[in-house]
DNA sequence: GAGGCCTCTCAAATCGGTTTGGATGCTCCT
DNA sequence: AGGAGCATCCAAACCGATTTGAGAGGCCTC
């Protein structure tokens, strides 16, 4: 039923019935009672389509998946989904949705939704050091918040952890403990934003405690299970190993884990582990990872409510934020040096 | 820039330029050269909101997913996410995604999406077997496909592994193993199709081996891990404890892992379990999990398939897929009774 | 009783495309 | 010369809403 058969069955015309149901002041309580029945009985919704075109808005917003995305832990995802998508309901706002392969489809997606104009906002997954999603969407004057940082962070909006503080955190908790050969295990520093700040934490941390920062203790890798397990054993074949290892993710941290239980060793005794991200395998692990969490509900809502601000026209640099993580001490910290 | 200002800039009507573009055969050659050249110069696509108003498709394709689904593994659906967006992308369809808790709200979502006009074709996850959604789509004559199915498949298309096989599969290698008491442990099979399939192909295969369906070897809860460790204390304190342990999902199988090493047994030895889903996780326990595995990522393209046919008027009763799952042999299921 | 002011309603324009149903001009045939 | 046939192009209608600007009718005031 479109509004000019409404309209006509209720005997007004087309601008009555839409002015009545959009609450203008001037329909008579009367009429305005008599339609918002009729719309119920009938079963009457304004085509969306319609309302868009004519209003310009699409009220529709784009969030593109790496589809990498495990490397780095699903629940993760989920997640964050979940709450972006209700908060964004709730603000009247779609959620669209596409998956791409990190690097040029993951931009070329990103033009087909924006350029394709399919949504009037964005919101950016996974920021990296230099990005040229961020870039593009700078470009094209297009509201977006994403979710970390990149190394430039003019004129956008993000919500993101402090990652250096996660770093500082895993690292003086460890050195608290008695270590003083502390390891790190992340993602490329050069490229991936949160893997740069949070051996960034790492660093400033030794160097706060006079401790040495030794190339040879920083290992890099995808994010993965697999490299945290090739990492470690890299790490244990020096002749003057490292006694902790702090891992950029928890993923990276249960390799680790398994590593260390091949060598022989005792995890939160022998060595202790530190990860990142608290995803639910991390629990489960044995023995349990301490690691730092991210509150990955609150973070899809926060993002939801940014965007659907910046769609209304609010400041993107007024909505830049750095939330603080919290240490979940498990028994892989458990460790004592004499 | 619309097509107003771009066909003016041509000195053409916007009916030339709009029927240039759209391949009509009532252009000469020429023209369409031009206009396709400035086109890519100018910049200018054709608005998708107005092309769809006029057209009365959306393109654009719903899926809601279950807040819950962490209860089954996220991998799962990261995987399926993907390979169904980039597919609906190749078919010229857009991915609306919404999440909702399991119930009235994800009825509600579903409304949302479908009489609120937003998709012209739904993707349903986690069919249950009587499902409110599957009825309301079926309703409302939108075209859909499930991922899963109801009791009842009648008139809707599906894409859905054989669970009663997969069970099947599962008890009668733990037959052939030598057990003979054999438990099963799985969400309720009261109310989701998967769980019910696969506990039935269960009893099948102990009925074909002429093995009593014992009350007390079956165990149902949650998908949980937390409800997979529970299960299997009740199933050990029995006087007669089973030697082997089927299990509807992987999450479950890891619960029923950690709670078998508590009781002091030996995983692959005293006892064999064999999980379901082959999420990554199941391939990283001690001792490795056996499970029966679900190719999500194929599953994902070929929803994507299918609803793009539907959308197109296809007959959704030819497109109802079984698919046959595959069995992956680990360490779990080491075991050889005397 | 005329003019002014509300209150309520509506016709028409608009958003940006696609499609229908000609119109125009040219060639070719008889 | 008249007409058929074809290749191109276009004005106007349409999709389904919102908004602008104006009109109709009632009431009050002087």
């Amino acid at each position: 039923m479109n509004l000019d058969e409404f309209a006509e069955r209720l005997g007004l015309s087309k601008t009555t019935v839409s002015r009545a149901l959009a609450g203008y002041s001037d329909v008579s309580a009367k009429t305005r009672a008599r339609v918002e029945e009729a719309a119920i009985a009938h079963g009457y919704q304004p085509n969306p389509l319609a309302q868009r075109l004519r209003s310009g808005r699409l009220d529709t917003v784009g969030l593109i998946i790496s589809s990498d995305l495990r490397h780095f832990g699903d629940a993760f995802f989920v997640d964050l989904v979940t709450h972006l998508s209700r908060t964004l309901t709730d603000n009247g706002l779609d959620l669209l949705l596409s998956a791409a392969d990190p690097g040029d489809a993951e931009l070329a997606a990103l033009k087909r939704m924006v350029g394709g104009r399919r949504v009037d906002a964005m919101i950016v997954e996974r920021t990296r050091r230099r990005d040229p999603r961020v870039d593009y969407l700078l470009d094209m004057k297009i509201p977006f918040v994403c979710h970390g940082r990149t190394e430039d962070i003019q004129g956008y909006a993000f919500v993101d952890m402090d990652g250096e503080a996660a770093g500082r955190m895993a690292t003086e908790r460890s050195i608290a403990l008695g270590h003083r050969k502390i390891a790190f295990v992340g993602p490329p520093a050069a490229t991936l934003t949160f893997a740069w700040h949070r051996q960034t934490g790492y660093a400033a941390a030794l160097k706060a405690a006079d401790l040495s920062v030794r190339d040879a203790f920083i290992v890099e890798g995808d994010g993965g299970e697999a490299f945290g397990n090739a990492a470690t054993r890299r790490l244990l074949d020096q002749d003057d190993p490292p006694t902790a290892i702090v891992c950029a993710t928890d993923l990276e941290a249960i390799g680790v884990l398994r590593a260390i239980a091949d060598y022989g060793l005792a995890v939160g005794k022998d060595i202790s582990v530190i990860g990142h991200d608290d995803i639910p395998e991390a629990a489960r692990t044995k023995p349990p990872l301490a690691t730092i969490r991210q509150p990955h509900a609150a973070v899809g809502k926060r993002l939801a409510e940014i965007v659907s601000r910046l769609a209304q026209g609010a400041d993107p640099e007024r909505h830049q934020e750095i939330w603080q993580p919290e240490l979940i001490e498990r028994q892989s910290l458990d460790i004592a040096l004499d």
